[in-house]
DNA sequence: ATTTGCTTTGCAACCGGTTGCAAAAGCGGA
DNA sequence: TCCGCTTTTGCAACCGGTTGCAAAGCAAAT
């Protein structure tokens, strides 16, 4: 059996609270005290029960890591982010995977059940009300990867799609391309549609360009692959902005079986920038969203939020940069 | 606040051990007290405190997922996996990511502060004694992707990584190369030193087959590529067994780049089947390692042992595959 | 109407900690 | 040595639950 604040308390004989003291900081214990009770402490192998702490202090320091997104894999650079981010602030990520289990009532429930501090939505694909659950309920809530809206009710930290749809639909303008296609990810992410409208906004301004607009129905290289393999059987269009880069890398498959030179007969952008569209053989030109800053704020806030649980909501946007690889034709 | 077990037992007009009957499976209610209890519960929203339930139970429901190996796409699938498993049956993943700290002792005080039921210790690059660390403190511990030895003190889930080093050394026979490379992982992780074994001591038994060996430094694309650009540059040997995937495209990349064709020049074979090996432009030949077996026999495991914490330590491995794709020539 | 035996209920102690409060101890100055 | 003030300590109640035990309730049997 695992030693507890009573064992030690006997063992230097003194009372409970003393223990407890010297391991609570900001606690009046002597000199003296102190090290006779972390002597009793060490000989018996004792460190405090964060769980039966939790009850009176009411924190567990423990954080809900909510997520849907186990495929794609920019995430498990997220996960690591985060995890360590969590980790050197002394809390513990508690990791819910709802690729199943959709109704926030739910998952509100559970969280609720083991008290933790608070929780943060990593994903870009859950419907907007389920962040906004857990706030109604009063559990602090970063929704990481989030939509930003005018009137934000929960805290997001993310990228501002619409300006990267914009940014998109200006590369290519750059590079001369006139008949461009939106292979997008589901439909139904706002994601895709907040890209779409930027890219669509700034293309509408020419009228020498047209644009074509599909979706993939995931992010997924088979989706993108699939879909790339029938736009290719028509007339396709120059050059593609793909969902992400999982899509792109499928489309890149599709058009090399469909014998069509990218970036010479077809051009293709994704968004991402993971780890793998650098490697050399896949060498993808693509937005870069930076993971490390989203991820690191998001842990920020979440920790800010503790001190101050009734925080005014903001939205933390980060710039995303093109990173020019083999997959687009040059600045004419 | 949220409502407390004494709030629905005040409102209910009943005792307080009658609600926490009403909410304890195998308690003995009346049918009339338990729907009298449940009204008011729903009334005021409550749901159980687990941690202060576990306090007397001794039961959190909460299973440590303990890796080092946030870079690994494979990874991504083993945590969605992981994560579904448990929850299916009801416990939750307290996430911890050793990357930085390493210190054994750390992480068992860790994880018994937070009172797990369990831990599942998942990587392949740990020192054999960090899963026994928790063993000899009495929790329950799975070491998945460990390695097997003949007097395990602790669970073990995995392949068997000699008996995938000799499958290889028989496919590359097969195929009639006669110089053949073992480009390894870190040459410190047992899971290395073990495939090399088993390699060797089938290729042993042909004097007219040539080994050479050499490690990439980490289980990355980066370090894949730098170690065969180094192989390259010398006269490479006709076939490579390459620590991981990972490492494998790397080569793939380096290769191409030395103006080696693939298989032609030089053939490549890959170890995992992670999902991007099956990608057609990649197309990687590999050998399958059951992620999913391997990861669900785990959680059945840890599931097992906390009905039967002293059970008799075992080791699970499951059979590899090979999967003929691109990257190796035709059988002779 | 009583007795018997089983089920249901409440009491009170406990799980492993924290904390407000008052008593005790320590300390410097008169 | 005594006083007054500050610091340290222990008591006891509490956090939100569970559970052994005995009393109460109930139905069937006598």
């Amino acid at each position: 059996m695992v030693a507890t604040l009573r064992d030690v308390a006997v063992r230097a004989g003194v009372s409970r609270s003393a223990v407890s003291r010297t391991f609570t900081d900001g606690a009046s214990v002597s000199a003296k005290m102190r090290s006779r009770v972390e002597k009793a402490a060490i000989e018996l192998g004792y460190s405090p029960n964060v769980l039966a702490r939790s009850l009176t202090t009411r924190r567990t320091k423990m954080i809900g890591l909510i997520s849907n997104n186990f495929h794609n894999p920019i995430f498990l650079a997220v996960f690591d982010q985060f995890t360590r981010g969590l980790q050197e602030r002394g809390l513990r990520p508690l990791l819910v995977n709802l690729s199943d289990e959709t109704d926030p009532q739910n998952s509100v429930r559970m969280m609720r059940q083991y008290s933790v501090d608070g929780v943060i939505v990593a994903s870009s694909t859950l419907p907007p009300g389920f962040s906004k659950a857990f706030r109604d309920q009063n559990v602090p809530v970063v929704h990481t990867f989030g939509r930003y809206s005018s009137a934000p009710s929960v805290h997001v930290v993310g990228i501002d799609n619409v300006e990267c749809g914009r940014m998109v639909a200006r590369t290519l303008i750059e590079r001369g391309y006139k008949r461009v296609g939106f292979m997008g990810g589901p439909q139904s992410a706002t994601s895709t549609q907040d890209r779409l409208k930027g890219f669509e906004e700034v293309l509408k301004e020419r009228a020498d360009i047209t644009l074509s607009v599909s979706y993939a129905d995931a992010y997924s290289f088979d989706a993108g692959r699939r879909e790339m393999l029938r736009l290719a059987q028509d007339a396709p269009q120059e050059a593609y902005f793909c969902g992400d880069d999982v899509l792109s890398i499928g489309a890149l498959s599709a058009l090399k079986d469909s014998g069509l030179k990218v970036p010479d007969d077809v051009g293709i952008i994704g968004l991402n920038d993971m780890e793998m569209a650098g490697w050399e053989n896949i060498d993808l030109t693509t937005i870069h969203q930076p993971i490390r800053q989203i991820v690191n704020s998001s842990v920020e806030l979440i920790a800010a939020m503790l001190e101050e649980p009734d925080r005014y909501p903001e939205a933390r946007l980060f710039p995303c940069s093109v990173v020019e690889r083999g997959t687009l034709r040059p600045v004419l």
